[in-house]
RNA sequence: CGGGGCGUAGCGUAGUCCGGUAUCGCGCCACGUUUGGGACGUGGAGGCCGUCAGUUCGAAUCUGGCCGCCCCGACCA
């Protein structure tokens, strides 16, 4: 074994490392705090975009670009949002460097070309946008305004981690304008299910849906939904944001429309977004020791196909026979690889496979060419099996949807026993400590005992359920009444 | 910003206490034998030891400054 990935029980933390920098998904770069994602990464990260993309424009979104610069002026237009992002943002205030005088070879900044108004570098677009959107939207006409971007934003994060949390990172903006509330909350609403659409059956990551409290919502929004997924150490993970922005984008920037009857009024707004951090809900959800497993469905290669020949007329006559493997099963929309490279020994490409993700293998020899049989073997559980030629776009087809069903049970029969119910704070704590994992309990729905309880325990509500089951209840901390249990976890 | 660690070949490292021009493994190149779970042999290439200054006949090694990165924590719409 030339490439050695920490096991997960030794330290979590690690082997998540290991998994991004040793499957070539992404490396560290001579930036701190960013990263460059490598071809495989990016390929799945390509995946996700192209299905979420078709999902956008199935529920009637477009596309379109808006700047990386915002003006600091704009930016502070929505004070919640400008007061949220502040301590995070980086400001672009010169125009031009120029030679060191003191220093040859050297470049400074130069301070003659200080700019007027600084430029916050976006960490998210509501400014720049509403303020544009003021002048596209004068009539009902003009509503609903469903538009999203592809874009890259800047958040100054003190610690950063790989996909999770990194200082520069892609993502997915959707910014639509309505002209009533509910028509925008139901907007808000359809995107969670999107999201949650595409969590479990695009990634096999199970979630639960829900709002935030007061405390976790995006600054500036009246209501935030979120999905939230469990990984595999108890740790809960954010994965997308779907916000109810109420009139306050409308009201900071004037965008105002006139209705049927003639009446002026504020666009009621929703903002949404998922980010390159889906990548680490996919590794964290599926991956093991041996390396990354990609779901079939987002993987950018679901077959390979690894020849074990003995000089070159050997490898020929296998060629042959995968080349008609692989036309078959292309024919089945499946993507297939052949490696016939002479570089590497078949076991080297087995593990290394293995590392990457790669769902299936089929490996091809001699002994399987007088057979007519190949020998398939699947990532997920890392069992193998002898499969006739002649049945093989079948069988593949199916095993590719078995794969990708089998990783969305795991997961959620592992969520499933790692979600726990607490009536006492002392039980919340233990299960915290001993157990991890999503609990359940009730809380008196106030602030302040949420921040106790994050401040006693680093747990926090991850949301409240959507159609929560009601029941009668004390909170934890307080003892106060309640009527439901909200979801408790540590998260990263 | 606090705590810890690290910077030596493409990667991972030994050497640093006790100063004398750098070890080993992987990878790379060539040739040959190999190919059903990370092959083997032989030969070869590759390093101003993060950086700047100081001490010294002599610095990877001692002293001081600086820079960078990673990990833990604080922080995290």
């Amino acid at each position: 074994m030339s490439k050695v990935i920490t096991p997960q029980e030794e330290d979590y933390s690690k082997w998540y490392n290991d998994i991004v920098v040793e499957a070539d998904l992404a490396d560290h770069s001579a930036v701190r705090g960013c990263m460059v994602i490598k071809p495989h990464g990016y390929a799945i990260w390509e995946k996700m975009q192209q299905a979420l993309d078709k999902m956008f424009k199935d529920t009637g979104h477009v596309n379109a670009y808006f700047p990386l610069f915002i003006p600091k002026s704009l930016f502070e237009a929505e004070e919640k949002n400008a007061e949220g992002f502040a301590k995070e943002c980086a400001i672009v205030t010169h125009y031009r460097l120029k030679s060191d005088p003191q220093n040859k070879g050297k470049l400074i900044v130069d301070p003659e070309a200080k700019l007027d108004e600084e430029l916050i570098v976006r960490p998210t677009s509501e400014a720049i946008i509403w303020n544009t959107y003021r002048g596209w939207i004068e009539s009902y006409r003009d509503l609903p305004l469903l538009i999203n971007q592809w874009a890259n934003v800047v958040r100054w994060e003190m610690r950063t981690r790989l996909f999770l949390r990194t200082t520069e990172f892609l993502w997915q903006e959707g910014h639509t304008a309505h002209a009533t509330r509910e028509e925008a909350i139901e907007e808000t609403k359809k995107m969670l299910e999107v999201y949650a659409d595409f969590a479990e059956n695009w990634m096999a990551v199970p979630v639960i849906k829900g709002v935030k409290t007061p405390n976790e919502r995006f600054a500036g929004a009246d209501d935030t939904y979120t999905i939230e997924a469990l990984m595999q150490d108890g740790k809960a993970l954010q994965a997308g944001t779907s916000h109810f922005l109420g009139q306050n984008f409308a009201k900071a920037f004037d965008v105002k429309f006139a209705n049927k009857e003639g009446k002026l009024d504020h666009v009621w707004a929703t903002s949404w977004g998922v980010s390159t951090r889906l990548m680490g809900a996919l590794i964290m959800s599926h991956s093991d020791n041996n390396g990354l497993v990609i779901p079939p469905k987002l993987a950018p290669t679901q077959v390979v196909i690894v020849p074990i020949y003995k000089g070159d007329e050997g490898l020929k006559k296998l060629a042959e026979v995968a080349a008609v493997i692989k036309a078959k099963l292309q024919q089945r929309n499946v993507t297939v690889k052949f490696d016939d490279r002479d570089s590497h020994r078949p076991g080297w490409k087995f593990a290394e496979y293995e590392l990457k993700g790669i769902p299936v293998r089929i490996a091809l020899g001699e002994r399987d060419l007088s057979n007519g049989t190949v020998e398939v073997a699947r990532r997920d559980n890392l069992t193998k099996e002898v499969v006739k030629i002649d049945e093989i776009e079948t069988y593949i087809v199916n095993l590719l949807e078995e794969i990708q069903s089998n990783l969305f049970k795991r997961a959620l029969e592992r969520r499933e026993q790692m979600s726990h119910q607490a009536n006492t704070f002392d039980e919340f704590k233990k299960i915290l400590d001993e157990k991890a994992g999503f609990v359940y309990a009730h809380w008196d729905g106030t602030s302040e005992t949420e921040e106790k309880i994050k401040e006693e325990t680093k747990a926090t509500i991850r949301c409240i359920p959507l159609n929560n089951k009601q029941e009668q209840g004390t909170c934890i901390y307080t003892g106060k009444p309640s009527t439901q249990r909200v979801l408790f976890a540590r998260a990263y």
